[in-house]
DNA sequence: GTCATTTGTGCAAACGTATGCACAAAATAT
DNA sequence: ATATTTTGTGCATACGTTTGCACAAATGAC
């Protein structure tokens, strides 16, 4: 059958002193003598004995577990999110329950079952949390915070790269390379990171004063962005460059220019955001403006130990500025 | 403060019932007639009260979590094979416990922490278990299924691609398009993965007459594959057609052939294992051994699942046939 | 009408730990 | 020497559930 699980009572047991004084030698409690922990200890280590932390929780009310809703997994970038928190929450001592949602609508089936777990905190990557949710979670006490989304009336905090100055930059660089005739690939309508990434790149181009711009949905995939780019380039009026909403439809988009024959930077320029891995492989030399990933986990994870610590810290809105990497798709300064 | 949890306490004394009553309700206990399981209920929703799942787990002695250790997060193949197993085991009722490892050392120090929250299964994915670790699982009865790894000895069950035939189909391929001048990009030595996968494709070019074949070290990475490839096509003695241990590599492998301006595939034959998305690009069209992802995974989850019923059954390995996916990396058949 | 059966609910004990309080023993002060 | 403080440990309760058992009420048989 299911093998024996030793609890601290066999351990007190076998060792000659309390259960108290089991579970005191692994809390690290100060009081206890030096002798007798060091006796506990060994006694626990010879029998296996590790603390159960489904008990400990329920006494202590603390699970130590943050739960991450993460979506869109077959963009790259979402992997390496994923890694970054799992890694940096188990370096302080924190687990995580995962869950997976394929869209928005998802999350809120999802979160019940977060929330019976009684998860210490949560964060949701790429994705939203809906207005009920977000309510039943204040009810709780449960701090959120969401990575790469903002939903400001909800009082969750969010990270976020600052998208809208982003889009201004890319704006700028496409102006800079004296392009007039620009094209915008869009992602998913309904989150910030697209509407903000085009603001900030419509708006630039209005200031500088160009009024119009191409726009076509790349879903935030390679497939979309392939398809997108596909319809722009065979028009009538191709534009000279594209901004894409992300790097995976800029690799798609670059494949549909190779595919195509159109040549990148000379007839073409293209400018991804995200900076993942393979925008700096050979085949694509991809331009970007890369997301401050690290930062925005650490920032993420902050706010979340902060608002666990503290649970009365109203939610906090944090921006974090991206950088311009240049590579080679985009054309030279002025032609 | 912490928002106050709603216990079935607080149920039961609102709907003038006992807290045994408000459990049977959830629980789905026949025997509790209709009417009070609707006012237990409808009382429950408003107050907005859900099971303890931590409590519950503590009385059931089954926290219905599974955990996974996952590492290599860089390559595609993986974040798919996760999202793919919390999405399955999700629908299934179990939640997922998500650890992710640098590199095999440390799994060892992670598993006691995945272990105190009593999981009720484990899932190792691309990772090895210790023989320590291997023997402290099953002392406490835990099932475990490894993924892409398998360690005969260790009594643990393992879900693999049958890697040795598919190194070997990959052979025939090879030498059915006329090739005789081969090499092997090798991904980490210490892998049961990469060795099947090279022994297989050795195996059959001895078999087929082909004595020879040059090995150079990918890591399993875009980088690794990338250079060695370069390595290999700049010596004096450049080999016709490479096999690379899995995608990413010859992703890299493809990329260094572009840049020496290598034309594939007339000039050279690349094959890869894995077939991750990226593989189909129209950039690389990358001709692959296509690892039967869905099959594996529900594989592993059955093994886990049985087990999880009958811990007394032993480990098992199951090893599914991949599929040779042909694009354009390999030249026609005869020249 | 009584007695046997069924049905629905409550009681209380567990699960494995943490921790406030009490208190004995040892150390220190007087 | 006694009185006071410090140190180390045990007792008992609590955390929020599930579930075996007991039992009252309702139902049915006669």
């Amino acid at each position: 059958m299911r093998g024996k699980r030793v609890t601290s009572l066999e351990v007190a047991l076998k060792a000659g002193v309390s259960q108290s004084t089991v579970s005191r030698a692994f809390s690290g409690d100060e009081r206890l003598s030096q002798s007798t922990r060091e006796r506990v200890l060994e006694v626990a280590r010879k029998l296996g004995y590790r603390p159960n932390a489904i008990a400990r929780s329920l006494i202590t009310q603390r699970t130590q577990i943050i739960g991450i809703v993460a979506s869109y997994m077959t963009n790259p970038f979402f992997p390496l999110v994923l890694q970054a928190f799992t890694q940096t929450l188990h370096e302080l001592g924190w687990r995580v329950l995962l869950f997976t949602a394929g869209t928005n609508e998802d999350v809120d089936d999802l979160l019940p079952e977060v929330l019976a777990y009684q998860v210490d905190g949560l964060i949701i990557v790429t994705a939203t949390l809906s207005s009920r949710m977000a309510k039943e979670v204040r009810r709780r006490g449960i701090p959120v915070v969401l990575f790469n989304r903002y939903v400001p009336e909800s009082g969750a905090s969010a990270v976020s790269c600052d998208n809208l100055n982003g889009g201004r930059m890319v704006a700028d660089l496409l102006l800079d390379a004296g392009h007039t005739r620009l094209a915008y690939i869009a992602g998913r309508e309904d989150t910030s990171t697209n509407q903000d990434r085009r603001r900030g790149f419509l708006e630039r181009l209005a200031e500088r004063g160009i009024e119009h711009c191409q726009q076509e949905h790349g879903h935030f995939t390679y497939e979309g962005g392939f398809a997108a780019a596909m319809r722009l380039l065979e028009s009538h009026n191709p534009p000279e460059a594209l901004f894409c909403a992300n790097d995976i439809a800029a690799l798609g988009a670059l494949d549909a220019a190779r595919k195509l024959g159109v040549r990148v930077p000379q007839d073409l320029s293209v400018v991804g955001f995200d900076d993942i891995p393979m925008a700096a492989w050979s085949a694509y030399n991809l331009t970007t403006l890369r997301q401050p990933r690290e930062q925005m986990i650490a920032a993420s994870v902050r706010l979340l130990m902060e608002r666990i610590e503290n649970p009365g810290l109203p939610g906090v809105l944090e921006f974090i500025p991206g950088t311009l990497i240049e590579r080679q798709t985009v054309r030279a300064h002025g032609r």
